[in-house]
DNA sequence: CATATGTTTCTTATGTATAAAAAACCAGGG
DNA sequence: CCCTGGTTTTTTATACATAAGAAACATATG
């Protein structure tokens, strides 16, 4: 049957909720909560029901009042808020990435349920969902083979990541001054100098912030097939980098430069300059990824 | 439970097996048979009985003989061959291109398992899918919307064919002689002459034959996701021009001719004249699918 | 001993069941 | 009436069941 994890997220967010009002405040409404929450008013009131139960709020006629501020304790673990289906992408990302799996493996979807602990439609989900990034291919009637994360992978990953960046960041060349994207281009960029100022501690960060770069300068003419090709770079970097762990900070540290130079380029309006920037930066992120496969 | 589909599509391939050879005559052995239907060996055992209960051969110790000719009738439909899965597909497509759905309509997956006389399960596998095409859209916990066969879906798709096929047809000119894809575009040349030769009662023969064409310029150098992406294509032509029938010889005319001279282009290794031939081929291949779409 | 057939076991395709979540419906109070 | 909260209905996520199909194993026969 299915997991509430929508309730347990959603009761972990309305601790944060009650953490910012003091005691005796009312909440608001259900259907406020609703909005805030990003979930179902059933579910909201499910999880008022369980604060009521836990005396964390008292609910009186129409109202709901804070009794007790949440304790952190009370909180679902992570792991708790994640549905089945989120479970399976990282079980099976941790598969294919610690090397349980070399090239031409054939996958096996009744063995990778019972691997996981999860039921066979979960996992026939998955397939058919991770299908997108290339890395698997369905046989008829006869399961899924794994194509390996390798050489081949990474070069045909990056000859279209190329075709598709810069197009997108030529065209900031003729946006005009007026356009919304150049704010969102200087938020961006105060985020890279942050991140670099502390970039001893905060290394890890930067795998998210590269994903919204180069959403924002594939944004700036939205295409669907190429958004959608970003979510395949992004799993890419995402889950492959959790592996390899060599150089992290430098790599990362490097490629901010790359952003910043890349920023700067956008800005000037000057096609050369910024096919140069955009282009050294893909290079270089190819290589890194080349040289951390094999 | 599961359709008997793969029997009855070895069945019907059987017959045919059988109709090229006399009567007396002996059938290879399972494992012949077993390569040449495509199947597993038990679904060859298990037609071979079918066969031997009709009457149609005669299974003495290690050996069938035939013993009568089948006759046409006893082929399963056409249907019965089809999995549910493909069903559905037609299915979803009929439902879409009809028009029952405009651009924003929520796709509700037991509406449809019930429309389409099937299991949610199916559905949901079929979606999941279908997602790829970008005509619809996974809202979480909420089912999905359908984002509409719209002029800016045909815009986009065409802006990234372009990228891809004029990638691929540039690498022609610096194709050597020697390799086997010169071979294959001649033969394909060949093919769309005697298309042309008798357009009058053909012309419905064209979309698979675009179809391969376009799949050989962009095998010239394989990328996984430019593949991927021609099945795209292929699922909006196969489709959508199902129900568009508007001059459709005249345009299936029009369009040959353009692979034609996108043909020689390639063979004469002139840059300039492959880049003509191909964007002036998509540009009119864009304008009419934009025509047939408002 | 290699190949073909007979038998058993495992996997996939597809249907059904059900708790959780969402949505729709409804009644009461400002 | 609009909004709020209570109730009912519908849909989604996930587990489980089973016939069809694939694969593995075993045996026999030339």
């Amino acid at each position: 049957m299915r997991t509430d994890t929508t309730f347990k997220r959603a009761f972990n967010d309305m601790i944060d909720i009650i953490r910012t009002s003091g005691l005796g405040e009312e909440l608001p409404s259900e259907n406020a909560l609703r909005a805030q929450l990003g979930v179902s008013r059933t579910t909201v009131r499910k999880v008022l029901a369980a604060m009521s139960a836990r005396g964390i709020i008292i609910s009186e006629a129409h109202r709901r009042i804070i009794r007790e501020q949440p304790r952190q304790i009370e909180r679902y673990p992570k792991e708790e808020t994640l549905a089945i289906s989120e479970q399976v992408e990282t079980s099976f990302m941790e598969w294919m990435l610690r090397g349980d799996a070399c090239p031409g493996t054939e996958i096996n979807e009744a063995e990778l349920a019972r691997k996981f602990g999860v039921a066979t439609t979960i996992v026939r989900e998955f397939l058919n969902r991770f299908q997108k990034y290339g890395l698997i291919e369905r046989r008829q009637n006869a399961g899924w083979v794994f194509k390996g994360f390798t050489a081949s992978f990474a070069l045909e990953l990056f000859e279209i990541r190329e075709m598709f960046e810069m197009r997108s960041a030529r065209l900031f060349a003729t946006l005009p001054d007026s356009s919304p994207i150049w704010k969102q281009v200087r938020a961006i960029r105060a985020a890279h100098l942050e991140l670099l100022a502390d970039i001893d501690a905060r290394f890890q960060d930067f795998s998210e912030l590269d994903s919204r770069f180069h959403r924002l300068i594939v944004a700036v003419a939205p295409n669907r097939f190429i958004e959608s090709f970003q979510d395949v770079i992004a799993m890419v970097f995402h889950y492959h980098y959790q592996w390899n762990k060599r150089d992290e900070r430098a790599r990362n540290e490097v490629a901010i430069g790359e952003h910043l130079a890349l920023i700067d380029a956008l800005e000037s309006r000057n096609v050369a300059l910024i096919d140069h920037a955009c282009r050294s930066h893909l290079t270089s992120a190819r290589e890194t990824l080349l040289h951390s496969i094999v």
